[in-house]
DNA sequence: ATAATAACTGACCTGTGAGTCAGTAAGGGC
DNA sequence: GCCCTTACTGACTCACAGGTCAGTTATTAT
């Protein structure tokens, strides 16, 4: 009986109730998650959920916020600190991050966000904003200066660095739609960053 | 008042309201759109549309199917029947018909079955059975034929066609979440071709 | 013309799930 | 111990969209 039904943990529930949000979103998506059922996971009731998100909507986007902004953070980081030629940073860590994502929790945003970003177009512009323009602008800053450092020719790759975040795409729908046939998204990933580094080394 | 108020027209309904169906979903995606939408822009009553078929899903599947099996049956009979070298066959209609897609009707599939697929397991399947494995399969088919003829080495490459296809990827889902942001998707996937044709050539 | 058939209509039914709010109880201050 | 504030609950409302069906009208056969 000395047991209260429930605790007052005003700090804790938002970062308790997204990461629910989050695991739910990640097995059945978006628009099939009941909001119900992210505050039955969360343990907490549904009026309570509405207290400190506004509309489901607005779980979402605190949802992708949570997940996604550290990661860029970390990446942008380390590529503009590192000292490393740009070919070994290449092969190295970037190769890394890359083989991560679709194990990851950013390949559940990614599907999210192709999912729903019809009916969102100000999360689509945060995305862009906030991930999607910083990750592209320091994939090419690391290829502009392997160009100055001579190690790399100039070629259409310095305007597309989209070129060498395709086979990461690839991976990721693959695992959402196929999730049972297997692919071995590891060796997808090597084999295109040494097709990239083969055709732009001076 | 001669006018009659409909007409019968049995053999037609069901290609008109599959295409209204396309119509609508590459719009507004499978979720967001009315059944009842989609009847209007048949013209055509909501109760007709569930005569000739049983459930939204049900439609939803008749779309894919009318959309994508005519063009996938067009991409295998051209790659098996041409007698041209690999290289050129990869360079031109390979290329072509891969910079086609993200404009087509083929990337509203691509993006609903992203958006589904976890919904709709025997979807997936159909798709992999009839579209996937029989386009990947033919590609599989053509480089194991360059390799054949001395043309290329054998590589990493051979047992992953999806490399081919990862900028097609790329430029489908850049092109549904950023429609704003330009892409020049055209030059991403030569690019690419050219990559891969460099690095695989004997 | 008239009857028989079945393609077609649209008002209705019903389950569902987002969002609300009147009330309850935790916990801090006195 | 007892109040007062407010974090929290859960039963409720209400709009909405998938699916139904009794009835209507075009068409064809006789």
């Amino acid at each position: 009986m000395a047991q209260p039904r429930y605790q007052r943990r005003k700090e804790d529930r938002p970062q308790e109730i997204t990461d629910a949000a989050f695991s739910a979103f990640a097995e059945k998506g978006y628009a099939a998650t009941k909001v119900e059922e992210v505050a039955h996971r969360a343990g907490v009731s549904k009026g309570l959920l509405y207290l400190y998100f506004r509309t489901k909507e607005e779980l979402f986007k605190a949802v992708v916020r949570s997940v996604v902004i550290p990661r860029v953070d970390a990446l942008e980081r380390e590529l503009d600190q590192s000292e490393m030629s740009a070919e070994a940073f290449i092969r190295g860590p970037v190769t890394e991050f890359m083989k991560r994502v679709p194990g990851s929790p950013v390949s559940v945003v990614i599907r999210l966000m192709i999912s729903e970003a019809q009916k969102h177009p100000d999360l689509v512009e945060f995305y862009w904003e906030n991930v999607a323009s910083r990750g592209l602008g320091a994939l090419q800053r690391l290829l502009e200066r392997g160009v100055q450092r001579g190690e790399f020719r100039r070629s259409a790759v310095n305007e597309l660095p989209q070129l060498l975040l395709a086979p990461v795409m690839m991976s990721v729908v693959w695992g959402t739609v196929f999730n049972s046939r297997p692919l071995d998204t590891d060796r997808l990933i090597e084999t295109n960053m040494d097709m990239i580094l083969n055709y732009i080394k001076a």
